[in-house]
DNA sequence: GTGCTCGTGTAGATTCACTACATGGATTTG
DNA sequence: CAAATCCATGTAGTGAATCTACACGAGCAC
């Protein structure tokens, strides 16, 4: 009875992703092949491991706990093989880096090429994705690192389970149309403006609720994007005021203008987090794609972005 | 690069035995098997496992790492299974004990069979072999349970690894054959006569010299036997004296007097060990074993020999 | 009801792992 | 020193295992 790796990474996903299908499709087999390695470990187990409940399976008694030891399996072959890696100190391979939109291209882009370029071996490829699927695919193997935010005064998702990364604060900033109000550097003063924001169920729609209402007034959100380059077409089009953090201020549009704040408002912190029982910092090609991403970045407003946020410095 | 765990065990049992052809033997498979194995994981790995040596095989610094590895992969695998067993309480399946001569008959086979009495759908399979056969079929998971002995005064090997579950305490006994010398209960009054002892190597037969070099003298030993049996027989035909552990003293020859001694010379302390990183006691089929090795044989010599021993119990 | 999604069977092709046998190198024996 | 022996490793062929393609049935939405 020696419960085959592959067949637990099989069980492991229909956990993680919650169904048959959602698993085929990242082992990249059809459910059919999932559902016959299910079977089999089925009865290698002894012992159902799932069962229908409506049009989908959940896992039985039995399958949460062989999945649970089928995670710490798979993790201790992962360190089998950094263990190798480690001993021949060799800086190679493959790691995926997942990050949401605008980290990825501020903070994971440079430090992919710099880590490249110091290495001749390792190949770092990047995925963009929003902070919840990447860490269903750091789980899942899909990733080996990946870059998440946090947003103040927003409860948010914990990620207390896994090794945390600093990488970087990034603090909101205010932007408006060029010619909207004075510039006394207080949010107060836009209390009567029309706002942009991100989605309402996007910790950064919340995140500008949040720092208006410690501001003392209710915003009138005229207007939702979800990709901050939209926020600044919008903006730079003179539909309202919005907060972004300055990681998206790498190419301000023109008739955008970013005003200093007297003192930061909110913001979100920036940070790396590997596979809490996988080979983490110990392999030495992510331990160098982790150095890139927290050394020379860990002022974001310094290194990743060229011009146009001379302004910023009062901020800080 | 998933390292199938079939392949790591073909790795940890060439390590263990050192040896292609021992592995191949002890995972009932021919030599050119493991071979093939062993090459398809070292081309997984991206480093040799195992180069020529004379004419066997010894492991590279990478074959030692990921047999290490290896070890702690197929630990958690065991673990899994065990988690499903204890999940569902059942005290089921094989266990494979296996112990040295005197105590497989004496300890292990009545405890085998309460338990498997006690648990219809448990099989208990006892395998007498020596102790450090025993300790490698222990770690290849060969055997499940493994009964060892250790002497009193004999440095011996240390299973300072390993979880251990005491069963019994078992004193050398002095035996003669009938009719010789007085029976003062001091060790020392047998210097001049011969001895029937153990082979020098085995722990057995240190402690007899041992033993006697305490009482102060050197014995003269005659005769060299393994099997307490013929130790037995050959004290029976009046060939010498002998110290014998008590639990090889169930059936003893007419013809032998179980001599007592003023106060227990040496002994050997008899106990249970089980895989260091694998199930152990978690399992309830090797814990309900456990419990019947343990439990009502604490004292082997109340229990487990039925007659001929009202001798002995001047020694305790 | 119709359409859609999800999971599970079945048949066939491909891949994988083992055995049997042969080869080459290293050690022991006569 | 040659012959015999042991050990590991290749090669060819066979059998098992696993995947895909396709069909089917069950649940849910309209």
């Amino acid at each position: 009875m020696d419960l085959d790796v592959r067949r637990l990474r099989v069980l492991h996903e229909v956990a993680l992703r919650g169904g048959v299908t959602a698993a085929a499709a990242a082992l990249h087999v059809t459910p059919s092949a999932v559902s016959q390695q299910l079977g089999q470990l089925a009865r290698e187990a002894g012992h159902p491991l799932v069962e229908r409940s409506g049009r989908g399976v959940v896992l039985t008694t039995a399958g949460q706990i062989l999945a649970l030891h089928a995670e710490r399996i798979l993790g201790a072959v992962e360190q089998a093989v950094t263990g190798l890696a480690v001993a021949h100190r060799q800086v190679a391979g493959t790691v995926r880096v997942g990050a949401f939109p605008s980290a990825a291209g501020a903070l994971v882009v440079p430090a992919a090429a710099r880590a490249m370029a110091a290495h001749p071996g390792l190949d770092v490829r990047v995925v963009e994705a929003e902070d919840d699927q990447s860490r269903l695919d750091l789980r899942s193997a899909t990733l080996d690192i990946v870059v998440l935010q946090e947003y103040d005064h927003v409860p948010g998702t914990t990620t207390a389970e896994l090794d945390r990364y600093p990488i970087a604060t990034d603090p909101m900033h205010l932007i408006t149309p060029v010619g909207w109000g004075r510039d006394s550097g207080r949010l107060a003063d836009l209390a009567d403006v029309p706002w942009v924001a991100s989605a309402a169920h996007t910790p950064c729609g919340r995140s500008t609720l949040r720092a208006c209402h410690l501001a003392g007034f209710e915003p009138d959100i005229r207007h939702r994007a979800i990709d901050f380059a939209l926020t600044l077409d919008m903006v730079a089009a003179g539909l309202g005021a919005a907060l972004v953090p300055g990681m998206a201020l790498r190419h301000v549009p023109p008739r955008v203008l970013v005003r200093p704040l007297a003192k930061p408002v909110t913001g979100r912190r920036i940070f790396a987090v590997t596979r809490p029982r996988g080979a983490g910092p110990t392999h030495p090609a992510i331990a160098a794609v982790l150095t890139e991403l927290a050394g020379p970045d860990l002022d974001p407003a310094q290194t990743s972005r060229p011009e146009s946020l001379e302004l910023l410095s009062a901020d800080r």
